[in-house]
DNA sequence: GATGAATGAGGATTCATTCAT
DNA sequence: AATGAATGAATCCTCATTCAT
């Protein structure tokens, strides 16, 4: 399972598609970077090569831009929920595999979320509530299978999800200067690699061996 | 294990103490809420009931009040991991509790804490330097005896030690905005007791029942 | 005597005349509404229909579309205007009805020229020199056979002037808001007709039943 | 009747007074040359002899110093119309008079209200709306008595009542440039006193002896 | 003729900071 | 220790205008 990225990853990409996007690109690393106060409209515009004034020829301020940035980066994240609330042919960790996979290579993202958390705003808030619907959901039904689930109460549940939305989000969002701190690399394919292992050990350990992901009719292969 | 907080809690605190105090208590409510750059040295002033000039009869800059905000909540934290570091009666995980509590009481501390870290600011990183230090000392003492730890390789020590920090400082920075959109208290004295006891849990399974916190000569009471 | 409108009055009239016409009324109506600084080009276009790049490939700058739209309001005053100086056969307050009528059917050019005239501008001023030459002539002449003019000294014939330069650019222009304000239609046929029956009366009482307008040759009739 | 002037007329007057009346002036000659829209809040400043960030330590924006202005602008005025509408002992053209001398002597005023009117601000709307109601009251009473005033129906009430407004706002809000342009000083002070006799001459041939003017207790002297 | 995109200049406003009182 | 006033440097955004297509 994998989301697309809708960059190109060849060079020089960032010359050669539109001006929207080499905007948002601008956009995404710096209110990453710098939170969407301290990023000065000048900065994202000069990053896309680009005057000031020119930018809200495509982004009507710079509000609008930051809410740009947010919609296309959670998007595809909206998806991998989506389809996790849908299929019936579960998921599993694939799902988390695939929100790594695409948080590692969307380098500002996790950080902006992590921005828009912190400040609670309206972005962060609807993405936790459509974190929460398809994992409530399965986690319902495995409740009563699972004998790992069944060690947590119904109040813990929300702790539950709060702990995957840190090992992803808050990951990531740290593993720039983290890595630095501790000269690690923390985004290289194989620490992306180990973090998605990672994932699925806790998983394993606070869940069971079937953890939450397993869908309904997953466990009867046999 | 209980790590004093500076303010009293009585009513009409904020009006009895020092005048620095109410701007630091100010500038750290308004820092948490909006980070560094979003807020303006006026809007602290005006909280502490000042005017923004005489804010720097008192500190030197914004950027001074912003670090002797950090430094005042930070030092609890030190002080807690180097008692870790130090104590051979090792204080287990007293000193999550000690943490969970402090971080609970001082309400914008762990967001503040977590916009550094965003920003990978220089007071976040040397607080997560010292965060690791004692921690790792005795990781690798534990990591020959502990069969839980044995699961774990070498690499992913700084996961799992990262693990602690976001449900630690993510948890509470998280805390007002998600319990707000779940409708659910997570600040109340009783939840903030089952966030002690989920990390409690959450250790037991993932570190086995003596967990990273039990230091050299602490198993062998009997 | 009547001052032919540029514009058909029929349906649809907008968008069957040609494009620089559209202009011209779109930059009539906002320049009266805005004044001049107060209006962006980019509105202008919008209302005429045009993207504001598009409309300078019809005029060569804001100002120079703006002296348009003042020259064509005013060329047909001018006509009246000259028309009163020349004509033998005097056209008496016919004159100043078809001021009216005009002024009535345009709807911006009284503010427009009042705006211009506020702000000292050239066209305006123009415009006051030309429509004082006529009358200055023949008040020079009537000076001498109008009991009523007798009244009048040298000094106050500009104050007169001045008094009918009011009392129809003034009242066109300021006709809008205060009829909304008095919730009376000052714009209605039927309200045109009294304001025009108003000047006569005006006219009858300052000057005298025969008036200014009445030319050298014209009184004599029998 | 006079309306005190708030400006000491002394030389080096702008110096001495406050900050917020140099402001006030500044603003007052440039909105009422070059309208709200023309004017620069940096050219306000600058006529005032401060950076334009000072001057929002005296007045919240730009609109509000606009309204400021104008609320000093108009207050006397106010004062007049109020005072005409309450005494008794009539004061007759003295209000006139009155009016014409404050306008006379505070320079853009007048400019600015028709600016105002222009526009359809509020406050223009308002200054008419209680421009008339004092006029209107007597305007009323007269009616039954005046013989002149039998010469005017009812709906040419409001044409009459603007037709004052012109020659009082409008004169002097064209003085200025119109005397450049006839070379004729409209604002002398004999230029004042001519314009004041003329309003009361145009009463007395549009009105009659006694004027709108004259209160209900006015004739009955002898 | 029309348009999307680009831009330098400027415009209102905020901000951190200073200083005289 | 407090404050009102002042200010240079930004900041977001608008505008008139140009140009390639």
């Amino acid at each position: 399972m994998t989301i697309p990225s809708p960059q190109p990853q060849g060079a020089a990409a960032s010359d050669a598609r539109g001006t929207p996007d080499r905007i948002l690109d601008a956009a995404e690393a710096l209110f990453a970077e710098r939170g969407f106060a301290g990023t000065a409209v000048r900065d994202i515009a000069t990053r896309a090569g680009l005057n000031a004034a020119s930018l809200y020829n495509h982004f009507a301020s710079k509000q609008a831009l930051y809410e740009a940035v947010l919609e296309r980066g959670v998007r595809p994240i909206y998806a991998v929920l989506d389809r996790m609330a849908r299929d019936d042919a579960a998921p599993g960790s694939d799902a988390l595999a695939a929100l790594v996979d695409h948080l590692s290579r969307s380098p500002g993202l996790a950080r902006l979320i992590q921005h828009e958390a912190l400040a609670g705003g309206e972005h962060a808030m609807r993405l936790a509530r459509r974190w929460l619907e398809p994992i409530y959901a399965r986690a319902h039904v495995a409740l009563e299978r699972s004998p790992a689930l069944a060690d947590w109460e119904r109040e813990e549940l929300p702790l539950l999800l709060m702990t995957y939305h840190h090992l992803i989000f808050g990951h990531f969002a740290m593993a720039a200067a983290l890595g630095e701190l501790l000269d690690v690399d923390l985004l290289s394919p194989e620490a992306i690699e180990r973090q998605t292992r990672f994932l699925e050990k806790v998983t394993e350990k606070l869940l069971g061996a079937e953890g939450l992901a397993r869908g309904p009719g997953a466990g009867d292969g046999t």
